[in-house]
RNA sequence: GCCCCCAUCGUCUAGUGGCCUAGGACGCCGCCCUUUCAAGGCGGUAGCACGGGUUCGAAUCCCGUUGGGGGUACCA
């Protein structure tokens, strides 16, 4: 083992002892049962939806027990960090309401909360372990490590650095020092103690007793001397961050298990409490022939911006997202099922497939609780960002804008559930507003030809209902004008009659009530139409059914 | 290669040895209502991955196989 001295000259002078920081970080006063957790989102791209996942679950958990959720940014990667990610994180999560109790921009007690300016932490860990011989300086180079590797990939060996490979565990204090005077660079490896059992278990407190092969690799702990600053590896950090931040429950991806051991080892090397292990099923996608995890690369509905994008209102991913968490929660109502607590024994293990038409489908059963007051302005902040034209004419207009959503939502039973997310607005709801909707261009136009009724014959039909056009009140009444201008151009009076005579008739009512849903919305699929009439006002329904006479 | 996790209708699941002829929700399909769509009403489709055990009895326990996922980095 290396003299103090010698460990000591490569450290910083001023950095704190472990008794110090103990004391500066000190064991938090919460309520009984508090749990504190925490999501290390690193910053190497934008937000994947399993980690708004995992960070609400993480930030339920905390908030139902009266403890503390916090957002630490693991960017101890500096060659994969991009710029500006972080501040997306920000948006994203404040986007879908979990926003953390403790961060960088929040604030708190335990920080800093990027890791990158932890350094003196990790360092005065990384001392006190060289100083007890619980790690040791390895001055494998990367094509040394290689080698090894080849080699062991050729005799069939598990691969590593462990026992014969490990050529810097159990190098003399003389071959060492003499790597530092040449100025090698090193990295700071723990020494996997010797005497431990081939196999551990340890409780999951979603998944039970799991059982794992010992770790006997001498990990990495602290990344390479010829870098500044020095930061840890994830493992490393983990213990350190999570003892110092007083976490109580490490709640993170599945794909953490087999590093548990590793991570046990850790703290119980550095003298730390354990912390209760959680590992959550990882999100997947439905593929043809199977699934798989959802991929960033692959998926766009694996980035948190295509929700934001599309329009999804915050409350419909957090209810879709705790249905998938607790299986019995995607059955509540909305507001129950956001107000019931997560239960981590309740968690499904196997990987639950994220399912858009699910989604879409809550949604629409969200928005359509919404007041047209709650819808417009939803629309409108979601138009700001995504569709500037929109966001426009529902400023100029609002006060169709709002008459508009209220069709078929204010005082009915069942709210039409047409809006599933904020960008289908423009393709549902746009025809209601003038400056958004293009006439037909008579009767040849091609969202009329479809409804196979003669050019003639339409222009005749049209002709005549608004001829003794009357804008009135009453929805029988009015729509009785379709009828008898309908009954005048020899339409057939149901759908029955043309059916039985279908060369009798240019049409029944109901192509003769499409001309006029189609004149009036450009599409033959829209709420009542004697609503839209309302809405739209005489003059405007006068107008677009001009146009279509031709 | 080695290690680990997982496996009930298309999806999310209920199910912890007899209450299971496997229940619900969503989706899908059909019918009804109807001027379209949505909504609503009614009905329907569809599943314990496979093979061995254990047991009087297995979706449920054990072993194996297959399949899917993950780990095996100075990524997290």
């Amino acid at each position: 083992m290396l003299d103090r001295q010698v460990i000591d000259s490569l450290f910083p002078a001023d950095l704190p002892s472990p008794a110090e920081l103990e004391q500066q970080y000190p064991p938090r006063e919460l309520p009984e049962g508090a749990m504190v957790t925490r999501l290390g989102p690193s910053p190497t791209g934008s937000v994947h939806i399993g980690g708004l996942y995992v960070g609400m679950i993480n930030k339920d958990l905390a908030g139902r027990t009266g403890g503390h959720y916090l957002l630490r940014v693991e960017d101890t990667d500096q060659a994969r960090e991009v710029e500006g990610a972080a501040e997306q994180f920000t948006r994203a999560f404040e986007y879908f309401g979990v926003e953390p109790d403790e961060s960088a921009l929040a604030g708190g007690e335990y920080g800093p909360y990027f890791q990158s300016q932890r350094e003196a932490l990790y360092l005065t860990f990384v001392r006190e372990l060289l100083r007890e011989g619980k790690a040791y300086l390895c001055f494998a180079t990367p094509e040394e490590l290689a080698d090894i590797r080849a080699r062991q990939e050729a005799s069939k060996a598990p691969t590593g650095y462990y026992g014969r490979w490990a050529i810097w565990r159990h190098a003399s204090d003389e071959d060492a020092q003499k790597a530092l005077d040449e100025g090698r660079p090193y990295v700071v490896r723990f020494r996997t103690p010797e005497d431990g059992p081939l196999r551990i278990s340890f409780e999951d407190a979603i998944r039970g007793k799991l059982q794992h092969e010992a770790n006997r690799n001498d990990a990495v702990i602290l990344k390479s001397s010829a870098s500044s600053p020095r930061l840890p590896t994830y493992h490393f950090a983990h213990a350190v961050d999570d003892h110092l931040m007083r976490v109580t429950h490490v709640i993170r991806g599945e794909e953490w298990i087999s590093s548990v051991p590793l991570h046990l080892q850790l703290f119980d090397a550095l003298g730390f409490e354990r912390p209760t292990y959680a590992h959550i099923a990882p999100l997947m996608k439905m593929i043809p022939g199977g699934k798989r995890k959802l991929s960033k690369r692959k998926d766009p509905e694996a980035g948190v911006e295509f929700y934001i994008e599309q329009g999804f209102p915050a409350a419909a991913v957090q209810y879709y997202l705790r249905g998938l968490a607790n299986g019995r929660l995607a059955e509540l109502p909305l507001d129950e099922a956001l107000s019931t607590p997560l239960e981590l024994d309740q968690f499904g293990v196997a990987g639950p497939l994220v399912d858009l038409v699910k989604l879409e489908g809550q949604s629409a059963d969200y928005i359509s609780t919404l007041s047209s007051e709650q819808v417009y302005e939803q629309v409108l902040v979601w138009a700001e960002q995504f569709d500037a034209e929109l966001a426009e004419v529902l400023k100029a207009d609002k006060d169709n804008a709002v008459k508009a959503i209220g069709v078929e939502r204010e005082g009915v039973d069942n709210p039409r559930k047409d809006l599933r997310k904020w960008s289908d607005f423009r393709p549902q709801y746009g025809f209601f507003l003038s400056a958004l909707f293009t006439p037909v261009a008579g009767p040849a136009d091609e969202r009329v030809t479809p409804l196979n009724v003669a050019p003639e014959v339409v222009s005749a039909y049209v002709s005549t209902l608004v001829e003794d056009y009357q804008h009135l009140d009453e929805q029988p009444e009015w729509f009785n004008q379709l009828r008898e201008a309908g009954a005048k151009n020899n339409f057939a009076p149901s759908p029955k009659e043309f059916k039985k005579n279908p060369d009798a008739y240019p049409g029944s009512i109901r192509e003769a009530s499409q001309l006029v849903r189609v004149a009036l919305t450009g599409s033959t699929r829209s709420p009542d139409l004697h609503a839209v009439a309302v809405v739209l006002g005489q003059d405007e329904v006068l107008r677009r059914l001009r146009a279509l006479a031709g």
